[in-house]
RNA sequence: GGGGGCGUGGCGGAAUGGCAGACGCAAGGGAUUUAAAAUCCCUUGACCGACAGGUCGUGCGGGUUCGAGUCCCGCCGCCCCCACCA
């Protein structure tokens, strides 16, 4: 027989090309019914990284199943390509920016063409093209006018290494920047924003709408950010100025605790008695040295309660009392009303605040054992009886309470019900070249004046001079910044922040369906044909950035009147991250696997075969550290001799455990990759990248190719009928066949469980191996188009290559997926477990039908159920046609 | 401190409350080969046993059930997110 071995490479340009003239994935109208997948589109960085592999591999995969479904599928792809790196490149190297995103899309898109992921590409755009940022400009100045767009003073988060400020969103762990991973530090700076916290309960709304089809952690994390609390605002009263200080408190029942008052370093507050104070130079001085510690959570955990004394005191509206008034490096201005009412009793953060400044302590909630304030060794939080509190004293539950206390606090006037969100409005401007300029032009006569929509699009500049450290290069271009007021006419100047990047993205979903309009953002119609999204997929770190931008977005959009639905995503999938193992130095840091050297516990050289096994063991993850040490091994690193250490951890550059995908598919093709990031692991879990895999993935195509090629000649021509009078082989067969149908059909429905699809498809091709020779030739037919058919949307070129062998002449994409013939998959026979007290004991071939009465007495006759059940009282049996016999003795 | 997720062989992982370990990787043995690669066949949770077979086994402790990896309660461990949020 003639081998004919796999060529990928071939094969793969063949099929991208057939499928690319043939319009496959090109989209319009259609009577079939319409299915939006949608990718989170990258930032065209110049490289794809395996988590892009993984990511599209997936919405791909989803696209081609729901066209073998009979959808009209939409998959676009676009650009991400406003942001720093472009910006930062053009400092470096002096190439444009612009330019730099051109070349860096044309390799990505020949990457992702090259990977087989089919998208529509007429309709690709990259954001940082007037024609689409033009929309951004047009979104700013609707949003003003429906005053969801404002300036204002206030502490922001600024980047020092990027030169820009950042939203609160953009700083994560550790307070350091999400770009560039450098300490962000707060500073006061008149700044556009995005009005995000007025949508904070619509935002947490939709969380009903959505619970179910996206996933929990994300909703679970949306819902922190947003961080509803309800509570009650009082209002204190500063004794020596007259003052009024509201505060914030979820705790109204422990007003009559309250036994100092806190003010954010922050607060206006503190100024102004500052200058009414005998010591204002030592006070400000106090409150300056607290304001500059840092603020990253380390910092705050790590950071002793500290505070000062103003001098004044404030009285507590619901009993009178004078208490002092602190300002604390605790209390926070962008939280509540930046002044905290603090009850050291019953606040574990107050009791060590006021242990340290001996400030005293007032019980207000009595534990159920009695006990004083004074017995305690922390601040007493849980349920108590109320004591001490005016009108509430002896309630039996403090928070069973709290209702009660806000009525009366709302009936004397004290204050009144108060919800309170963390989530803060979304920071818009950048100081930054490379965005969406603002539409905004400063007048020294008439103020702010909006660019008027005729003069849309206000366009981004580019005879520009990029210099390190000097800032936002706008401000150097005349020719830009100075205009003439549109209201008076007089000369003025404009905007030169640039917007946020995560404003593009918060649309670009919309804008797929009618990119090239140059008269409107959109066509309202074609909306609706598509939108919102069916299926969005991508990476969960943007669970409180850009799927919280595009939720609120939306939402203000539907407020306009320019979409008529609320939420942009009716689902989203999330997939894991993409690891590989890393190697550490205890001096260099993170190093690559070529320079980690195995040797012997006396130092001595492995020899090439030792090493390769040893380190194919680490990478498999077979090997631990402990075990290599026990084994008499240690790592060492090949540039300093130190110690190496290694550890799974998500692919990235800084770790140096990249795996380039362009070098993965010159290897094995692009099919091969597909296939490996999908077969071992359901794909919202961690991915782990080893050779031994992705060769595993090849060696499955290879085996699948073979089986195919030799069946060639003997399988019958398509629509061959298949005989009615089957042996037993073929009635297995073809039972099999469609058992795997709906196996397959179902790990795809059931939630994106390719690995158990994969592990059906390969389960029915062992089985078809062994029985092959047997095999009548049309169901052999039925059987390798199943297979075929079924791992096609995994490994398309392979399928349609498969599909074009076995005779057809269209993309097997334009076929129909295989359909479930019940009646075929039905058993015949079964062998049905017997069980004693719950442990199998023997087993029964039965017919598939037998009926409980039935398998009872075939039960109890059995010889090994007898010899176990003699003498012995049969309590009950339970019987499970077509499933198991349970008997319980005793 | 709060929230989310997870815990099954040497590894990734399968199991509508009903035969634990599908499928794959790694490992061992064999066939083929001058040799290697590739391919094909067999074995592979642990323990006892020559075999037949038996015993134990899904992080730990309880519970519900004829029957629990799966459901309930209480622990332990790991990962992720948030965190001086009043």
């Amino acid at each position: 027989m003639a081998e004919e071995e796999y060529n990928f490479s071939l094969i793969e340009k063949k099929w991208q090309k057939r499928w690319e003239k043939e319009g496959l994935f090109k989209t319009g109208k259609s009577d079939r019914p319409n299915y939006y997948a949608l990718n989170m589109y990258p930032y065209p960085s110049g490289v794809l990284h395996m988590g892009h592999v993984l990511n599209y591999t997936l919405g791909d995969v989803m696209v081609r199943y729901k066209l073998l479904r009979g959808y009209n599928v939409l998959s676009p792809m676009g650009w991400d390509s406003f942001g720093l790196p472009a910006e930062n490149a053009a400092i470096r190297t002096g190439v444009a920016p612009h330019e730099f995103t051109e070349n860096n899309i044309d390799r990505m898109r020949a990457q992702m063409k090259r990977a087989g992921w089919g998208y529509d590409w007429s309709r690709e755009f990259a954001t940082s093209h007037v024609d689409y940022y033009r929309w951004n400009q047009w979104f700013f100045l609707k949003f003003y006018e429906k005053g969801m767009v404002v300036k204002k003073n206030a502490p922001v988060n600024w980047c020092d290494s990027c030169q820009t400020v950042l939203a609160n969103e953009q700083v994560i762990r550790e307070g350091e920047c999400e770009r560039c991973g450098s300490k962000v530090v707060q500073k006061d700076m008149n700044q556009w924003f995005y009005k995000l916290s007025d949508y904070a309960q619509r935002l947490l709304a939709g969380h009903d709408k959505l619970r179910g089809s996206w996933p929990d952690a994300v909703l679970a994390m949306q819902e922190e950010w947003i961080g509803k609390s309800v509570g009650a605002e009082v209002v204190f009263t500063v004794k020596e100025t007259g003052d009024r200080l509201p505060v914030f408190t979820t705790r109204p029942d422990t007003l009559w605790g309250v036994t100092f008052m806190s003010l954010a370093p922050e607060h206006p507050l503190v100024k102004k008695l500052a200058a009414e104070s005998e010591d204002e130079a030592a006070l400000l001085d106090a409150v300056t040295r607290m304001r500059t510690m840092g603020t990253s959570a380390k910092d705050l955990a790590e950071r002793e309660k500290e505070g000062v004394f103003t001098g004044f005191h404030v009285v507590n509206p619901v009993n009178g009392a004078e208490v002092p008034l602190w300002v604390a490096n605790f209390a926070l201005m962008t939280y509540g009303t930046g002044a905290v009412m603090s009850v050291p009793a019953h606040d574990q953060r107050d009791w060590e605040f006021a242990k340290k400044y001996d400030i005293p302590f007032v019980k207000v909630i009595e534990p159920e054992d009695g006990s004083d304030v004074k017995n305690w060794d922390r601040a007493f939080v849980a349920q108590g009886k109320i004591v001490n509190s005016g009108p509430f004293t002896g309630k039996p539950d403090n928070f069973a309470a709290i209702p009660e206390i806000v009525e009366w606090l709302n009936g004397q006037g004290l204050g009144e019900k108060r919800v309170n969100y963390r989530l803060r409005d979304w920071l818009l401007s950048r100081q930054r070249y490379w965005g969406t300029p603002i539409p905004i032009i400063y007048c020294d006569d008439c103020g702010i004046v909006p660019v008027p929509e005729k003069s849309l699009p206000v366009i981004l500049p580019t005879d520009i001079d990029f210099i390190h450290g000097q800032g936002n290069p706008l401000l150097r271009s005349k020719t830009f910044v100075n205009v003439k007021c549109p209201t008076c006419g007089k000369p003025a100047r404009r905007e030169t922040d640039t917007m946020d990047t995560f404003v593009d993205s918060s649309w670009y979903q919309i804008r797929f369906v009618d990119p090239k309009n140059d008269r409107a953002c959109w066509d309202p119609e074609k909306v609706r044909q598509w939108l919102p999204v069916n299926q969005y997929i991508g990476g969960i770190e943007h669970a409180t950035m850009h799927l919280m931008y595009a939720r609120f977005f939306t939402m203000v959009l539907h407020d306009l009147g320019l979409v008529d639905f609320d939420e942009p995503f009716t689902r989203l999938f999330c997939q894991g991250m993409v690891c590989k193992v890393a190697f550490r130095c205890n001096d260099c840091k993170w190093i690559s696997a070529p320079q980690v050297k195995a040797v012997r516990a006396d130092g001595s050289d492995l020899d090439e075969e030792e090493t390769e096994i040893l380190f194919k063991r680490i990478e498999n993850q077979s090997l631990d550290e402990e075990g290599l040490e026990s084994e008499g091994y240690r790592l060492v690193c090949m540039v300093c001799g130190e110690p190496v250490h290694f550890e799974m951890t998500k692919i990235s550059k800084s770790k140096l455990n990249i795996v380039d995908p362009d070098a993965m598919m010159d290897r094995y093709g692009a099919d091969t990759v597909r296939l490996y990031m999908l077969s071992d692991s359901p794909p919202d879990r961690m991915q782990i990248w080893t050779e031994d895999g992705i060769n595993g993935a090849w060696r499955t195509i290879n085996r699948l190719w073979r089986l195919v090629m030799d069946s060639l000649s003997k399988v019958a021509s398509a629509g061959t009928p298949i005989p009615a009078d089957l042996d037993k082989t073929n009635r297995d067969l073809r039972r099999k066949t469609h058992q795997a149908v709906k196996k397959v059909t179902d790990s795809i429905e059931g939630g994106y469980q390719f690995n158990t699809a994969i592990a059906r498809c390969n389960e029915l091709l062992n089985f078809l191996r062994q029985h092959r020779d047997a095999a009548h030739p049309a169901v052999l037919r039925e059987t390798l188009e199943v297979i075929v058919k079924s791992i096609s949307p995994i490994i398309p070129h392979f399928g349609d290559e498969c599909w074009s062998r076995l005779g057809y002449e269209e993309s097997v994409f334009t076929s129909s997926w295989p359909e479930y013939d019940a009646e075929a998959a039905k058993e015949d026979e079964l062998v049905v477990p017997v069980q004693v007290n719950g442990k199998v004991r023997s087993r029964l071939s039965v017919p598939a039908d037998t009926d409980a009465a039935e398998l009872e007495r075939l039960a109890l006759e059995d010889a090994k159920i007898r010899a176990l059940t003699e003498g012995k009282t049969v309590q009950r049996v339970v019987v499970v046609p077509g499933r198991m016999v349970n008997i319980a003795v005793k």
